[in-house]
DNA sequence: GCTCATTTGTTCGTATGTATC
DNA sequence: TGATACATACGAACAAATGAG
């Protein structure tokens, strides 16, 4: 008997039945993000549905993220979606103009450090597993504007400090992560806050020990709500603000 | 001619025509939120064209989040697509713990004073025209933790001031403006920053002068990228965190 | 520059199922 | 129960973009 059918004992329709099947080949890596899928036409002869059905199927999945379409050339397996670094997703306003700025990265620190509190609770690690650490720094025209700090699993990312600094200069760790590990970024939290500057984060900005910083602390997530990366950052809003759209 | 036929000098599909009009319509009122439009055979008949094509107009527009559809009732105008206060969206952590507070609102002040730099910038006005000012302290158990202050252009609002005091302390801001004038909040944005308290503020908040403080500014705005409201808050953030979701 | 096969995009017609009142 | 309205599913035809030859 056909398990796409619809049938009385189960009701769920076959277009959801078929994106289900397609959003779990995606999460476990039979394409890479990019790839090409199988046509609509080849994914309705082997499923046995009409082309509209395995359409329907796909939209929702364009709708959801999973994947792209361009007409002509095919179906592809959609990346990361947040389509640039989180610190430059934020456009920085100096004042009330909207004099966006360049931001440079210097890598300051790659380490390998224990787990912590509360990095453990936010990775979904245990205390005795091993972490990155990421220390770096964004600088408008030789003023740094923002310190990271990123924590990242061992453990899931293999042999990360032998990849060449550019990886964490030149591109993001977005487009880093997902190039040389294929993973894609689905979503991000953020916890959002405001401190004083600490002795170490003021030296690294170059300001009065004391000052408000704004606080970022960030998760980013992976597909099947996979936490793999957890980042502080210290933002000198002084003069500037941090701008977002919900 | 049939303005709906896709023709060679205008190739726009005719699903994205009737999927202009119907957007056009719900955004200058044609239904009130909530409110029951023409249902899909009607506007099919109407416009001359197929079922499906005005089911893949309509479907669009609810990705949107201009409609809503009922199956069996009929396809329904949306309101706000921020479904809660701003401020109530941001869950506050104590800690690392995840202690959802629970917000108490208390209006301040509610008066009308002169359009200033930069509110006239972010709403859109001279700064000859008049303003609603409308301060309030957000608590939780007794303790204060954000102050607003809100101005909403007076022309958009006739006779804010003679509304009970409960329509800022029992519901929403978003709720309240929704349902009195029937404008419905598209999109915010924000800006985030770090102060440290002045003397208003630590006031208000019952804090030490120069506390390191979240400040957010929202701009938020109704159909057609109209700004409605410039928002400033300040949020106590010591010990607690703001949280969201990209 | 052209043609052709491939692939997605649009539009229609039609039938049937399911939820609401 | 019947009328209304949305949801699912199939089939078919043609348009439009792409890439290979």
């Amino acid at each position: 008997m056909n398990i796409m059918k619809k049938t009385n004992s189960d009701p769920t329709p076959v277009y959801y039945k078929l994106q289900k099947i397609l959003q779990n080949e995606i999460e476990r890596g039979r394409w890479s993000p990019g790839e090409k899928i199988s046509p609509e036409r080849s994914l309705a002869e082997l499923h046995r549905v009409s082309i509209n059905t395995v359409k329907k199927a796909i939209l929702n999945l364009v709708h959801e993220g999973y994947l792209y379409r361009i007409q002509g050339k095919g179906t592809f397996v959609a990346g990361t979606t947040l389509r640039s670094e989180s610190l430059r997703y934020y456009r920085l306003l100096s004042d009330f103009k909207d004099d966006e700025a360049h931001l440079k990265v210097k890598l300051l620190e790659l380490k390998i450090i224990k787990c912590f509190r509360p990095a453990n609770h936010y990775l979904d690690l245990d205390l005795n597993e091993d972490l990155y650490e990421i220390k770096r720094i964004f600088s408008s025209s030789e003023n740094p504007i923002v310190y990271t700090i990123s924590y990242l699993p061992q453990k899931m990312f293999e042999n990360l400090s032998e990849y060449p600094i550019t990886l964490f200069e030149k591109t993001t760790l977005y487009e880093a992560l997902e190039k040389n590990y294929g993973l894609p970024t689905i979503y991000n939290h953020e916890l959002f806050g405001a401190v004083k500057a600490d002795a170490e984060t003021a030296k690294k900005l170059e300001i009065p020990k004391g000052t408000a910083l704004q606080f970022i602390e960030m998760i980013s997530f992976t597909y099947r709500d996979r936490p793999y990366e957890y980042r502080r950052s210290y933002c000198n809003s002084d003069q500037r603000k941090i701008f977002r759209e919900i």
